[in-house]
DNA sequence: CGAGCACTTGAAAGATTTCAAGTCCAGTGG
DNA sequence: CCACTGGACTTGAAATCTTTCAAGTGCTCG
């Protein structure tokens, strides 16, 4: 337990799932990752805490509740690498093998939900659904990394800016017209992309003279979602 | 089944583990994945023919034999990036989701075991040491993308080339001062470290000066592991 | 022996970084 | 209430790394 975190005693079961009714009467397929919640705790932390570091033992699973959280591996001069932004309803620790390869950093104030690696994993050795749960999950954070690294490897700074945007509006479920906002720094968004601050500054300036985007303070509104996408120029489908 | 592969039928267990005979006498840990084996079957890819292409339904799991295959994502461009190298033991296939997100190519003449994925799916379902065995498989590539990420965003073409230099000698357990032999061409070394060929040959010239390592046709020899492992600047531990 | 391809090397161009100044707020303290 | 300060952000200019363009070299295969 990190002494910048919160601990909020509450063990209710809350669900991430919006409650859509369905039209046909069965029961809503429950995710397997809803038996952790008996076993979660509530956690806030403050904007720049750090959750757990590069190194730390892995015990512990988190799901975002709200606020922006980052993976962050820094080399030994001082570089620093961003692999993800994790956001509401986003998992995160499931899929660490001894001890964590990262640090996970509030980017803003935070509520987690926290879950005891033992427990998880007690219960998936028992519970096929749920293993099989993290599996798809580990498999789908892969295919992300394989995103990022086609981003990392091959795009320009104009591309991995136009990525990043349409990828955040969608995560964030944005709708088009509406402002996005980005709770993470320039500094974030530079060592995510494999920038650097100034860069990126230049690329969103640039983007905003176009008319593409329209930059205020705490985000950036998409004016031309076409042009967007042009910019960012995806891997093949 | 893609036409240029050749299938050879040949269902007998052949595990990769090396009989080394132990002082104490116990079974040997057999690793979960043996389940497959009497479901394997063997095929041979011609080098540079293409073992399943992007978007493809994942339908098979694969085991390398011998040989090295390549993970390749195309833009629609043709700009290329080669997420990783596969070498004999490595798995693949396993942690797909529904299709590939990369296609899978023979770098030199390879040998495949190859699994059904159906199979492998039915005998995870039921037997949990499989399943976790997968979910490790999956955590550790999660793992190898996040360093690659890293080595992507941040480090020079130097350290880039550095880096893979080392990892390859550990993967394909080259003694110290003994020749190195990369299997891949100048290409697929620069579009797996996002570099241009130009780049890599002078990156590769550099260090044939500096005395750290000497280029012959088909690998190279590291001469100075200490001075390599100094360029490569790996991330904290 | 010739063609083609992988690889190498040089020179110029270009994209991004580095260095250097600002600007703009938000929070603080007078 | 408002000036002040620090940090985040922006912008310009020069520097630099890597790429692009060009031109070989050398090996392998037919």
């Amino acid at each position: 337990m990190q002494a910048s975190m919160q601990v909020v005693t509450q063990r209710s079961a809350s669900t991430m799932r919006p409650a859509f009714p369905s039209i046909v009467n069965r029961p809503a397929p429950r995710d397997p990752l809803d038996l952790l919640e008996q076993f979660g705790t509530t956690v806030k932390v403050q904007r720049e805490r750090e959750i757990h570091d590069q190194g730390d033992i892995a015990d512990s699973c988190y799901r975002v509740m709200s606020g922006c959280v980052r993976l962050v591996t820094l080399m030994e001069d001082g570089r620093r690498h961003v692999s993800a932004f994790l956001l509401p309803g986003d998992l995160f620790g499931f899929d660490a093998l001894e001890t964590h390869d990262f640090a996970a950093e509030a980017v803003s104030d935070v509520v987690l939900r926290r879950y005891p690696r033992r427990t998880v994993e007690a219960l998936a050795e028992q519970q096929m659904p749920l293993a099989r749960r993290l599996r798809d999950l580990t498999a789908a954070n892969l295919r992300a990394a394989h995103g990022q690294l086609v981003l990392l490897g091959r795009k320009t700074a104009s591309e991995k800016i136009g990525s990043f945007l349409i990828e955040m509006a969608q995560r964030l479920r944005t709708p088009r017209g509406s402002m996005l906002e980005l709770p993470m720094s320039r500094t974030d968004m530079a060592d995510h992309l494999g920038l650097t601050i100034e860069t990126v500054c230049r690329i969103l300036a640039h983007l905003r003279r176009d008319g593409t985007i329209a930059v205020v303070r705490g985000g950036v509104e998409i004016r031309d979602h076409v042009a967007l996408q042009q910019i960012a120029s995806e891997p093949r489908h």
